[in-house]
DNA sequence: AACGCATACAACCGCCAATCG
DNA sequence: TCGATTGGCGGTTGTATGCGT
């Protein structure tokens, strides 16, 4: 889609030739001055006819040059130098899952935040991701270019069917997987299994009523039509749970766009303290019902398989993680 | 102290849609 | 109507900084 590889090229400090004459474009880090004169050029204008600070001779830079000036630096009431809070990344994680890779609209639920921020937060936190879950990002043809929301960006899961045969049926598009929490019928759901997007975690429900519904900022009949879309397993009714924090109020009405599938974030999968409880069981339980079946730590997650850096324990699994990185999740009921 | 790595940030690029003449 | 210009956006990359070894 766009140019790859040609960003930054010729850009930075060591661009010497980049003159101080209008007639030669600057490009670069700005100075003080230059700064000094696009504020006032807005104070006197206003924020638009970016071309003609140049055409004016003010300042040797583009238009677009300026107005990301302004829009990334110089605009008023800018969060600048101020880390995400724990309820932006909640939003930025939910929206990006809702809208997709739009990053200016994103942004425009965070007060102070512009799309460039949102952006290399959200690059920053890929990046830390895969490098936590030992797995590579999409390659670029894998990648959607953000027409969409992201399919699955979460590392892949093999999991083996022995431990969900009732799942056969189910239809995948990807490996990802939410996993319920552990009973005897213990099941794991397709990422983009209908009803599973932005519901953090999930719960079986033997009563086959649903006392709480899913996060979803939609209306409830698209709530109702989520919770029938849910499949069935073993003739029971799966029930939602949210069992995430309680989620940010958005200043602007939510959603004019139908929920997508295809979003369904890394934490989730990962997030779930009965995620490890499950597995935990499984190796006391079902590994010996299953007698031959692999474990969860025998699977290969991301090509690289995991068991001989993580022998044994959830615990061990999970002791790669940042310490505070489930900070945010509360202790899902005990059963 | 030096080095390497991860992260945060800044600013570029090309593409595209809207606007203008 | 159409080509040129402009502004907005998303992707990408370089640099600075912090931290651990």
């Amino acid at each position: 889609m766009h140019g790859a590889g040609s960003g930054g090229g010729g850009r930075g400090v060591r661009d010497e030739s980049a003159s101080t004459t209008a007639t030669t474009i600057r490009k670069g880090p700005w100075m003080a001055e230059e700064d000094a004169v696009l504020m006032e050029y807005v104070r006197k204008n206003g924020p638009r006819d970016w071309s003609s600070i140049r055409s004016k001779g003010l300042l040797p830079r583009t238009g677009k040059s300026c107005r990301l000036r302004w829009v990334n630096k110089l605009k008023p009431d800018l969060k600048t130098g101020c880390k995400f809070s724990a309820e932006e990344e909640h939003i930025v994680i939910d929206l990006q899952a809702r809208f997709g890779n739009k990053w200016a609209r994103i942004a425009t639920y965070l007060p102070g935040r512009t799309d460039n921020d949102v952006k290399n937060f959200w690059s920053t936190r890929q990046k830390r991701l895969a490098r936590l879950l030992h797995t590579s990002l999409p390659s670029r043809s894998q990648r959607n270019q953000g027409k969409e929301p992201m399919l699955c960006e979460a590392p892949s899961f093999e999991v083996c069917p022995t431990f969900f045969p009732s799942l056969a049926s189910v239809p995948t598009l990807c490996k990802s997987w939410v996993f319920l929490q552990q009973n005897p019928n213990s099941v794991a759901l397709p990422c983009n299994t209908p009803g599973v997007e932005f519901i953090p975690f999930v719960q079986e429900c033997s009563t086959g009523q649903c006392s709480h519904a899913p996060y979803v900022d939609n209306t409830d009949v698209e709530k109702t039509e989520l919770m029938q879309n849910l499949p069935t397993i073993d003739n029971q009714v799966l029930c939602l749970q949210s069992c995430s924090p309680p989620r940010p109020q958005f200043n602007h009405p939510i959603l004019e766009m139908p929920l997508l599938p295809e979003g369904q974030d890394l934490v989730p999968e990962f997030g779930d303290l009965s995620f490890s409880n499950h597995f935990a069981c499984m190796e006391n339980s079902q590994s010996m019902q299953l007698a031959g079946a692999p474990t969860f730590f025998d699977l290969d997650v991301g090509g690289r398989g995991i068991k001989t850096e993580h022998p044994g324990t959830p615990e061990s699994f999970f002791g790669d993680f940042p310490t505070d990185m489930f900070d945010c999740f509360e202790q899902p009921p005990a059963s």
